[in-house]
DNA sequence: TTCTAAATGATAATAATTATTATTTACTAA
DNA sequence: TTAGTAAATAATAATTATTATCATTTAGAA
């Protein structure tokens, strides 16, 4: 998703093109990490020095309630962000803290046929995920996962 | 659980038994609702003035090193405590801030048998959890789900 | 170009949790 | 049973992550 798509998206959502949300906004889709507000405004600082952090968070808020974005909770007890909008899962890695999407077909299945299946009264479904948890067997080889 | 059954928990994790330990351990043990560390603090103190709030996260912190409890993250960001060790499910209800435990063996079934098929190169699989989210249709009716 | 509601920056405030440290206590071993 | 000692606790300060406040700026409508 580059400039254009990225403010067609805010003005879809009658949200106004601001350079502050364009700079959030791209960081976090060049981020496969999961990244932290933090991060976020640590990332884009050095080329915009006058975005204020209070900004990205609010930013960020903001792309969430929209639902151009997800904010995903953390075993540490801080949010995170995820540019990925689509249904799929993550796995935590315990040993380094980062956060991998996974995503699989026949998982997707899977849950959804069961879930379909089952009777909740009273409640109404709106999301389910598959919290994987793992550890990296050997961390400096670098990322090399499933 | 009872008195007898939480001391013989701590010992044979050689942890020393302590009233503040004895008191904390039980008030989780006896609510379903997974506490905040705050809840079980107010929780406790009307018969315990004495123990203190760090205490009680010192406490909680304790015993989920040692595998006696469980520590939730949920999606306000806040950290909640589960005295169930086994493995379940658990549904976060948005509207109310109320996480259910769900428990289903043909959950469990599906679960372990498609992670034991997959191949996760360099990474050990520690836990797994389906996260389940959804809304009380109507709050005021009480608690009657699944 | 002007107007106005919305967005931003700077910073204060809050909430949740952790760290510090002096004091107390559970367990060990004599 | 009674010291002795490492561990646990209480009180409180500090920290971290996040949200609120509010004066100023700006995007987009008219």
């Amino acid at each position: 998703m580059v400039l254009e798509e990225v403010t067609k998206a805010l003005s879809a959502k009658g949200l106004k093109i601001t350079h502050q949300r364009i700079v959030v906004f791209k960081a976090l889709l060049s981020s496969p990490l999961h990244p932290t507000a933090e991060q976020i405004y640590d990332g884009i600082k050095k080329d915009n020095p006058a975005i204020s952090v209070a900004t990205v968070y609010k930013t960020l808020e903001t792309l969430v309630e929209n639902q151009l974005i997800n904010k995903v909770p953390t075993p540490e007890g801080t949010m995170r962000y995820d540019a990925r909008i689509d249904n799929h899962n993550h796995i935590y890695i315990s040993n380094t803290n980062e956060i991998m999407d996974y995503e699989d077909e026949e998982l997707k299945g899977i849950l959804a046929q069961y879930l379909s299946k089952k009777k909740f009264q009273n409640l109404h479904i709106t999301d389910f995920k598959l919290q994987i948890k793992g550890e990296k067997i050997d961390p400096g080889k670098g990322i090399n996962i499933i």
